[in-house]
DNA sequence: GGATGTGAAGTAGTTCACAGCC
DNA sequence: GGCTGTGAACTACTTCACATCC
C-alpha cells in the first residue's frame, strides 16, 4: 500500500461524474500537443459553466495557476487520483452478445486500473471461442474472483446473473439489461439503459427546453462555439 | 396534430431521468399481471425515497389513490405522455459495429415511438448487408431525413460522422464514442460512455461512501429488500 | 387504516463577484 | 492583464410532516 492516504475529502456526486469528462478532454489536449487549457475552455467542451469547473476542480487541490489556467498533464494526473485509477481491479462480463463483444473490444471501456479476468456466456456455440484474448466459459463454471460483474444478458437473465456473481462475492455490478435488480444490501448496482438515454433526449427536443447549451452528466447538452473546434 | 396541448409544466432534469425508471417498474409489474403499486415500492425499486416519488409523480397530474397507490396501467400512461412518447421520430445509426449491432438488434433500444430508418457504415464488408431489417448504407450517400442521429463509430472517426449528420439537418445525437462533439448552437448532444461509468462505480467502491442505497439515475445505487424481490 | 399530494423546512449544488496571485 | 480559488448569495432539489381523501 503506497502511501493510499489523502483520498481526496469526499466530492459531490455531481462533480465525480463530470470529472471523467474533464479528463478526457484534458487528454485530448494533450494528444494535440497542448500543455494549458483554462476553465472557460474545458467549460465549453464539458457543457458546464466555467466556475462549475473550477470548483470541481478546486476539490483536488489547488494545481491551477492563476492568470494561465491547468497543465494538461497535471490536471489529467489530479484526476485519476481523486477517481483512484490507482488501483487495479478485476472485471468479469457475462454475456458475449453483440454488446458485451463491443465492450471488451472497445479500446475505451477497460481502461484505468480495470483488467479483465473473464467472459461468461450461456450459448454452446459461443463458449470456448476466443473473444479479446479470453476463452468464453460457461455459465455453469464457478465464477471467478473479480471486483466488478458486467451484466450484457437478456432481461430475463439477468437477475440470475446478478445472483450468481453476488453468490461469487462480486459487490460491483454494472447491468446494462433493461431490468431492475434486486441485490443484498452493501453491493452497489449501476445502470446503463440506453433506450432511457434516448428517451431523455426526445424529451429535451420536444421540449426545446432542453440542455441544447449546458447539461449534466451524460446529458451533457454542448453547443460548442465552433472557435473551440479541435485543429485539424 | 391530435391536441398536443397540455405538455406538462416543466420537470426537472432529475425528475425527468427518473421517470423512465418508474415506467420501466410499472411495466415489469403490469407483466407480472400486478395492477397496484405505491411510491414505497417504486423508490425501493428504483433506489430514492418515497417522498421523491410522490413528487415527481405529482408533477404530472394527480392520477394516484390516496390509500392505495398508483394504477401501474395509468402510470405508464401519463409518464409516457410527459415524456412525449405519443411522438413518433425517426433514427439514423451509424457505425455498424458491434456496438451498433447490439443495439438496433436490442428489443429494448427502440422503443417508444423511436422508428430506425437507417443505417450507415463505412467498411465494404459491412456495407450492403442486411442487418435489423435494414440493408447497411455506405456513408458516402447522403444522409436520409431523421430526429436523431446515433454514433457508434470509432472517437477519431466521430466529429466528422457528427458533421454529416448536423449537415443533413439532424440535431439531435446520440454519441457513444469517448469523444467530446462541436456542433452548432441549438443541436443537442447526449453522451454515453461506459468506461465513465465503470469509473463512478469505481469510486464509490472504493470510498465506501458511494450510493450504495439510493442514488441518481444510472447511478441507482440500489439494495433492494428481499421482501421486493420479483415472485418467480 | 393507509397512502397520496403538498406547503414548509432543510440540504445540496450552482453561480456571483472579487480578492489573490502569476 | 488574465485566470484561479473561494466566501457569500442564490437556486434547485429533497425530505419532513401533515392535511386530505379513498
Amino acid at each position: 500500500m503506497a502511501t493510499p492516504r489523502l483520498r481526496t475529502r469526499k466530492l459531490s456526486e455531481p462533480t465525480i461524474a463530470r470529472l471523467p469528462v474533464y479528463q478526457r478532454i484534458a487528454e485530448g489536449w494533450a494528444l494535440r500537443g497542448l500543455t494549458r487549457i483554462d476553465s472557460r475552455q474545458i467549460g465549453e467542451l464539458a457543457g458546464v459553466t466555467p466556475t462549475t469547473v473550477r470548483r470541481d476542480l478546486a476539490g483536488l487541490g489547488s494545481f491551477g495557476t492563476r492568470g494561465a489556467g491547468y497543465d494538461v498533464q497535471v490536471l489529467s494526473e489530479r484526476i485519476a487520483e481523486a477517481l483512484g485509477h490507482d488501483r487495479e481491479y478485476d472485471v468479469v462480463v457475462v454475456g458475449i452478445g453483440n454488446l458485451g463483444r463491443a465492450l471488451v473490444n472497445s479500446t475505451n471501456f477497460l481502461i484505468r486500473g480495470a483488467r479483465l479476468v473473464a467472459l461468461y456466456d450461456i450459448d454452446p456455440e459461443v463458449v470456448g471461442t476466443l473473444v479479446a484474448g479470453h476463452v468464453v466459459q460457461p455459465l455453469t463454471d464457478p465464477i471467478v474472483a473479480a471486483t466488478v460483474g458486467v451484466i450484457c444478458v437478456p432481461p430475463q437473465a439477468a437477475q440470475e446473473v446478478a445472483d450468481r456473481l453476488v453468490g461469487a462475492d462480486i459487490h460491483a455490478l454494472l447491468n446494462f439489461a433493461p431490468q431492475v435488480l434486486s441485490v443484498p444490501i452493501g453491493t452497489a448496482v449501476h445502470y446503463v439503459d440506453f433506450s432511457i438515454e434516448l428517451q431523455i433526449l426526445m424529451y429535451h427536443l420536444n421540449n426545446g427546453t432542453g440542455p441544447l447549451g449546458g447539461g449534466l452528466l451524460h446529458s451533457l447538452g454542448i453547443s460548442t462555439p465552433n472557435s473551440l473546434r479541435p485543429v485539424t
